[in-house]
DNA sequence: TAGATTGTTAATCGATTAACAATC
DNA sequence: TAGATTGTTAATCGATTAACAATC
């Protein structure tokens, strides 16, 4: 949409701001003002407000913004115009947490499949996507068109994983396997590490001191 | 340790960095140098030895960092003197997932009880930990001595469930729950929310653009 | 020594907040 | 109008990277 890439970090709050959007919308709400929103998300209204100016919307009144037009402006800017389908890499407890949590949540964002290597799994639907086998996982990334894997695979098949979506059409790698992806310099997949112990470790850290 | 609290992301990347540090050392290193950590964790050798630098650590050799000799280092730093007992509110997949996968991995951070509403749930032990009635909670935050909580619950309890950590000793959540927390404010509790809808859009975003 | 590495300051970059004009 | 709100620039803060001296 624009040329130059949004900040990361405003990026993240636009996906924030449309969910709690929705959320009000739901509620019977029409309008709602950058302060009603700030506090909503624990942030400052003019955070809200300068968000809000970088993508270029504005309201036509002092009486809050329209919500149903900002949820249409952020989707605008969010979402792709086609579906993108997504792949989930192992399909543990965690695994199906996130695919059931998916379901219907957004229509251009979709979990379409998942791979595993337990045969007991293989060939079956879990949280209502079809599951299939970790070795066929080329296949299924052109079969299915994946463009993105949420990788939640234990840590000893990682690095084998790494070199098979290094060498797919994959454009983006959530890893919530524990470790760090490495191998994918240069091949200009995006990848998002995050790790439970780590962000507990975080707050663990700031609330002692 | 410090007067000043250390920078959030070098305290992420510590924590990145020990975990790490304990997998060369399992496989039988001794040493390691700026760049090759750097290279594990995509990041640049200048911001390791930064890092490195900030919490006042140097290895006496030109063979890089004694592994063994950082992780302690690091340790003292993240870790807290005594252990400290965290809760799962929800033992859903997701809080299934988080607590099998904490089992004894770190000694200084261990998931003691988890809470749900679900009868055929309270009074088992799930994933090892026991799991009691939600309506307990304040009782099981003291009985258990919990300082931080993992929060997966449905949305729809969330508002009800903030009240009463608000009220409790809790010094810190991990709200996985997929909506903002709010009505904590002023209440001293460090709060980190991780959503995967806001993860995965952030992804698809970047590597749209 | 020459080359590789560490440790540290200064410069830059990215993100937030302060300040304030404009509008209803 | 007065007060509340939005939109935007400038200043500040926080984090990363460049530059380079010191060391083995």
């Amino acid at each position: 949409m624009k040329k130059r890439p949004l900040p990361e970090r405003t990026i993240e709050r636009l996906s924030e701001y449309r969910r709690t959007l929705l959320g009000y919308l739901a509620g019977g709400d029409t309008h709602l003002y950058s302060h009603t929103l700030a506090s909503t998300h624990g942030i400052t209204a003019v955070q809200v407000r300068r968000d809000l100016m970088l993508i270029g919307f504005s309201s036509d009144t002092k009486k809050g913004y329209n919500i149903e037009e900002l949820i249409t402006f952020i989707s605008n800017i969010l979402d792709s115009e086609t579906p993108q389908n997504v792949g989930v890499i192992g399909m543990g407890n965690l695994g199906r947490a996130i695919t059931s949590y998916f379901k219907n949540k957004r229509d251009k964002l979709r979990i379409v499949v998942s791979l595993d290597n337990n045969p007991e799994k293989v060939g079956a639907t879990i949280a209502g996507v079809p599951c299939r086998d970790i070795n066929e996982l080329s296949e299924v990334i052109k079969q299915y068109n994946i463009s993105m894997i949420l990788l939640t695979a234990p840590t000893n098949v990682i690095s084998e994983l790494t070199t098979q979506i290094k060498g797919s059409s994959i454009k983006g790698v959530v890893n919530l396997s524990g470790i760090p992806l490495t191998g994918l310099d240069g091949s200009g997949i995006w990848v998002e590490d995050y790790d439970i112990i780590t962000i507990l470790e975080k707050v663990s850290y700031f609330t002692q001191k």
